[in-house]
This record gives C-alpha cells, sequence and structure tokens, in this order.
DNA sequence: GTGGTCTAGACCACG
DNA sequence: GTGGTCTAGACCACC
C-alpha cells in the first residue's frame, strides 16, 4: 500500500508521510476502523526513523482522521473517500499536461496558481 | 509581478523563490532575455534574506534557466512558456476538485498519485 | 586526511573544499560508501564556517559524488580512483617544470592550454 | 591570439586575464617590446569590462612583464619563453591524463597535489 | 550600482 | 548527534 518517501523534494518526511495516509483513504484505500500497520513496520516502508512516522501519525491523530489505540494500534476515523470521477477528471488533465512535456513539480505549481486565482 | 512567499508551509524558502520564477517562465510572464530584478530586490518582495534568494538563483542557473552576468544582473535563458489551453483544462480541473470539497494540499497528493501510476 | 585550506589564493573557499575532496576521492584515500567526517568537524579542519562546508558538499552531492542521509552523515558514491601509473606521470612532469623554474601556477595555465589544443 | 574568459570557474576575471597574457609570453607569441592590443580591444576580447583588463595589466606592469607608455600602448617587459621540449612533456602527460577519462579541473588539482607533495 | 563569497549564530528535521 | 535552512551583515569582484 506505500512505498519509500522521496527525502529530496523539500517537503519533510513527516508532512509526507501524512499526505501519503490521507492520500489512501482519500481514494477509498484505506476506510474507517481499518487499523494501520505497526509503527515500526510503516517505518521501514517509508525508509524513515521510528520517531519521525509517529510525529506522521501523531498529526493525523490531532487532525482527526487517526485514533491511537494504546498498545493496540492505529485506526482510521471519519474517512471520506473521493468521488471516482474526480479521479477520471485529474487522469485526463494529467495526459494533457504529460504531452505537454510537464513534469511533476511545475504540475503541482501550475495547479497551485490556478487554484489560487479561479 | 512577484510577491511575499509562505514560510510557515514546510517547503524550503529557496524552492518556493525556484517554483515561483519557474512559474513566471512557463506562463510567459517571463521570456528569454528578460532581466530579472536585482538580488536584494528581490529579497525585499519575498520576504527573504539575499542569500536566500541567491540560493534559488544559482539553483536555476544550474537547470539552465537562468544566467548571471556578474555585475549586470540575473537573465532567463530557454524559457519555455506553456500552452494556455493547458492552463484552461487545469483550470476547469480545479473547479470540479473545489465542487468535491477537497483541499489544495490534497489536489497536489492526488495529482502526484494519478501522476506516478498512468 | 584533510588540512585548512588557503583563503587568500583567489579560488573560492568552497570550490577548494570540492576540489580537496574530489581528490582524496581519485587518489583512493576515499572510497565508495565510507562516510565524511561531520559538517561541523570538516568546518573546523578547513578553517571555514559550517555553510561554505556545506555549500561544498551540496555541489557534489548534485555531482552525484557524494549522498547525504539526513541525520546520519555524508558518504562516497561513485567513486572512482585513478590510475598509480598515471600519477606516476605526472610526478616526473612536475621534476620537468620544476627543474625549467616554471611555478604551480603557470603550469597549470600551460597544461590548460595544451589540454585544450590536442 | 587571446579568445573569452570563463567567469564561472572561480579564478577571478583579472587573475585569468594576467595568466592568459603571461601564457602568451611563456610561448614565445609574445616577445620583448611587442605592443599589446589596445585595453578596449583586449576588453571585447576577453568579455570583459575595460576596467577589468585594466585591473590585469596594472599588476602584470606591477611583476615587470609589460610597461605602460602613456598615451601609446602596453608593451612586454623581460619576456622569457620556456623551452619547447617542456611543451611536449607535458603535451604527452596530457595526453595520458586524457586516457584515463580525467577532467581538465581534475588535472589541476592532481597536478597541484603532486606538485606540493614532491 | 550589480552579483559572489563568507561568517556567526539561530532554529528545524531526522536518527 | 547528524544534516538542512535561514538571517544579518560584512567584504570582494565587476560594470
Amino acid at each position: 500500500m506505500f512505498t519509500k518517501i522521496d527525502k529530496h523534494d523539500g517537503v519533510p518526511a513527516y508532512i509526507q508521510i501524512m499526505n501519503l495516509i490521507k492520500k489512501e483513504i482519500m481514494l477509498g484505500r484505506l476506510e474507517n476502523d481499518d487499523q494501520l500497520p505497526p509503527v515500526r513496520e510503516l517505518a521501514t516502508i517509508f525508509g524513515v526513523n521510528t520517531n519521525t512516522v509517529i510525529r506522521a501519525l501523531e498529526r493525523l491523530q490531532f487532525e482527526g482522521l487517526l485514533e491511537a489505540e494504546h498498545g493496540v494500534g492505529y485506526f482510521v476515523r471519519s474517512a471520506q473517500a473521493v468521488n471516482k470521477e474526480v479521479v477520471n477528471t485529474i487522469s485526463s488533465t494529467v495526459k494533457e499536461l504529460k504531452k505537454s512535456g510537464i513534469d511533476l513539480q511545475m504540475a503541482k505549481v501550475l495547479l497551485e496558481e490556478v487554484w489560487k486565482n479561479d
């Protein structure tokens, strides 16, 4: 479900991890009451230290998306997957962007630009 | 043309600056041989220290997008604006995303997810 | 392994540092996966500020010779030592140059001249 | 006789210019009492500002290699060309270095290393 | 005036 | 403890 994070793209590791987990929730691959893999396992998967994972999970807990049960694990709460049509729209947009020779980073920048001016 | 950057969104200031300048180039607002404002001026505009600006410009220079002429200024090189249609596509996608109640950060994460799996 | 650099020979400190490290690699005194001393230590060894060291290491990282592991250290990558015979050739050439009363700086200039015209 | 200098190799422009002129003298292409091209012309050739050329010539004058005649021009003094054999030695060394896949910058670094330890 | 290098020292992210 | 980012301010090289 998860993969190694990119340590050199500027975004702090714990924020990347937060985003990855949020993504799984939005895509419906993690649903309410699902249990996350144990912290140590997540650490190996992401290629970071346990502390870094914990920092990310704590923040998601603060945001209400996760809940920790002491001695048991972390569980998904108030998950809300996105509509599949939305994903399709993004998908076709991505195709067009790739055709234009734009790279992912610039795509994000353009997205942000349009987002803020619309 | 430029504005203050956000120092608290996790992304390092110099990377934000790089992205802002790249964006101006991609949107055609900065063209080949255009001269950038002086480093010290950019620093006040972005609300950061001169060194931080230089760090960003150095990297863009390394990427071939800018060229420094000592004692003269920074100039845009090999600029390549994106097609206006691409911007329109992004714009309509953004509208749909906003309707679904997604925020900018998650939009970026979804974009990345689709990008890497298509 | 390293020593203080010369701050007054015109060449920027960070470039001198880059060259010193490259040299250690080429001479086989630094090998793949070797860890460099911590940045702060290198700074005291070279007699410069931490930032200057980091600037050098960043560039070497960009060139692919080093890799940083956040919170751990810098490691040598794709090291490629030069043949010992090459060093011997240089050595005998140096002897001849010295006999002719040429100084190091001019030796470099002559080297460059021949290099570009051969 | 001269060409543009490299503004991005770390060595200050005026020092590069000094070296280029010294080189012409050492290679015997500039002899005693030869007149240098006018300062403005040198400036265009080197791709720098007139002031930068003047700074270089002043220093060479200080070293005794040049002499300025006000309103006339700069003249070579106490020129001392190097032996042709020396150039040949360098040439064959360069060939070997190139075969080993070393680039010019590293060649200089190795030269300096051997120079200082022999 | 322009860009380029460097310092001293603070604070954050990561292990 | 490690590396990474940033500031304030100095001084140099170049136009």
